[in-house]
DNA sequence: TTCGCTAACGATAATTGTTATCATTATTAT
DNA sequence: ATAATAATGATAACAATTATCGTTAGCGAA
């Protein structure tokens, strides 16, 4: 039995009104000074079942798990000058995932893309 | 001044020699027998040093990175059953770097893409 | 509305994957 | 052969995440 929690929300909440793909400690600094006895282990805790719950999305960027509350299929960058995630929204998929599917003996039932370069900002000051 | 090392030799003939995406502790335990006195630290420090000569590829799959022999590019799938990953060759790329290129106002060097899904075994018994 | 059950919490210990340190070993230019 | 130092093995340190556990609070039933 799943129980409604303030807390739940309020990780939901930030994450969506957000574009940087915030790592757990992002979302949690974010949330402590208006939610102060908000501990770290609880937003974990949430994203993970958010994330199960298919109402968020994990991006595995080296190291640390970066979290976007956009669930649309979408793809990221990931720059290797400020170490930022940008959104990339293609008007399909490639047709990637049925490219896959003819040639991989299985059942493929989504994918991520991950590029590297460099975003915008990065790009101009150091190519 | 890079030298020559028995130890790097061994890691990169181990890697190139299988196709199952070994963890850094795939290898240690798989050289172990042989190499009685190899230490983890030298596998993790070589696979590094390997990635960053361009000799192999790291894949960023939840928590343990991965780690390919194979460099020429192609794709992978995560099976959520056995968690085993799978390389997935597709003739070409998609355009998916060119794509991105002309809606990203960035600069695009690189890219990965990891399927999720049912790998052949799993897809037959569980479906 | 109160009561009781237990999901979710906060604090923190534990675990895991990886990197840093440092004394020792081994590769290679001279 | 020798000297300089890259690479090693052992292990401490670190960072990200998960587990534990006593307490709090959401919510269905009385």
């Amino acid at each position: 039995m799943v129980r409604h929690s303030k807390q739940r929300d309020a990780i939901f909440d930030n994450l969506c009104s957000r574009y940087d793909h915030p790592t757990a400690e992002d979302i949690y600094f974010s949330l402590k000074p208006t939610m102060p006895a908000l501990s770290l282990a609880t937003v974990y805790r949430n994203l993970s079942q958010l994330e199960g719950d298919g109402k968020i999305i994990r991006i595995e960027s080296a190291g640390t798990a970066r979290y976007d509350g956009n669930i649309n299929l979408h793809y990221h960058l990931s720059c290797i000058n400020c170490g930022g995630v940008f959104d990339i929204f293609m008007d399909n998929d490639c047709g990637l995932c049925k490219k896959a599917s003819e040639i991989f003996d299985g059942k493929i039932t989504g994918h991520s893309v991950l590029f590297t370069g460099y975003c915008s900002a990065c790009n101009k000051q150091v190519g």
